[in-house]
DNA sequence: ATTGGAACCTGGTGGC
DNA sequence: TGCCACCAGGTTCCAA
């Protein structure tokens, strides 16, 4: 899936053509997302206007006034902008048409992704215990530093924890750790300031980064254009294994975290 | 309180 | 071709 770069890009792309637009239509081909959809209430959008789109994490806010829709994408969820009336691709879940008869269709094939109809989504039970925004001011060396001294969890996975720092996903956990020197099995608890700095810095330049370039795609993901990200031709790590590191020339090595590919350089990432 | 693993799904790939 | 095992941008939930 999307990550928070892919997030970014697929809000950007939507953004323009929603704003202040009149939801004609909510149709729901198939409710069995990751929770099933609120039909019912996912009617009462219809006659609201998008006042704004907003991400928080990996979730996607269409502000509505008294209502809001949240979307997730999961794994292999993507949006896409489409024309009124144009043909339906397998897996198009979720369509909601508006009065400039554009369409905004939420497609998953495996249908990890979410769309949920509620008045305040910031205190969505799913978004409620969220960490912090990691291009934010608020992620920073010692916050994420005191967030380590406590635990005993590998970096690796604290900095994929959502209630620590949102929107890291496995892509870029690989990336940061790679140009911060660290390596992935570290206890957080063993890493210095000056590691967390580093960590802080790189974790925010590859998103800003990725961004820039419109995301990553491996498969599936697309903007809301339809169009793929090109971040995948800078990646350095992440699906490397066994090639040659662009530092050292050392083979790349696999260890599998919580059950997620990680690749890293043991020459260049040493256990602190 | 932490942590590891299973669960939710479809589709693509590679081996036999 | 076909069948099968395994893998994939995420996250919640449950049991140890």
């Amino acid at each position: 899936m999307p990550e928070l770069p892919e997030v970014e890009t697929t809000k950007r792309g939507v953004t323009p053509a929603l704003e202040n637009k009149k939801i004609t239509n909510v149709l729901i081909n198939n409710p069995n997302l990751r929770w099933p959809i609120d039909t019912k209430l996912s009617q009462k959008l219809i006659g609201q206007s998008v006042l704004s789109v907003t991400r928080r994490g990996k979730y996607l806010i269409f502000d509505c006034g008294f209502l809001s829709f949240i979307v997730h994408l999961g794994m292999s969820g993507s949006l896409r902008l489409t024309p009124k009336g144009a043909t339906y691709k397998k897996h198009d879940h979720v369509e909601v048409c508006f009065d400039n008869n554009i369409c905004l269709r939420l497609n998953d094939p495996r249908r990890f992704g979410c769309f949920i109809v509620t008045d305040l989504p910031l205190e969505h039970k799913l978004l409620a215990k969220l960490g912090v925004e990691p291009l934010s001011p608020s992620f920073y060396a010692n916050y994420l530093f005191e967030r380590c001294q406590k635990r005993t969890v590998n970096i690796k996975q604290l900095i994929m924890n959502s209630e620590v720092v949102v929107g890291v996903g496995n892509i870029y956990a690989n990336e940061a750790l790679f140009l911060s020197g660290i390596h992935p099995l570290t206890s957080c608890n063993q890493l210095n300031k000056v590691q967390c700095l580093a960590l802080i810095r790189n974790i925010k330049s590859v998103l800003r980064a990725a961004i820039k370039q419109g995301g990553t795609t491996l498969k599936d993901f697309t903007n809301a254009q339809g169009k793929p990200g090109y971040f995948q031709q800078t990646l350095l790590v992440y699906g490397r294994k066994d090639l040659p590191c662009v530092e050292c020339g050392t083979l790349l090595r696999e260890v599998r975290i919580n059950g997620r590919s990680t690749i890293f350089c043991e020459y260049c990432q040493p256990m602190s």
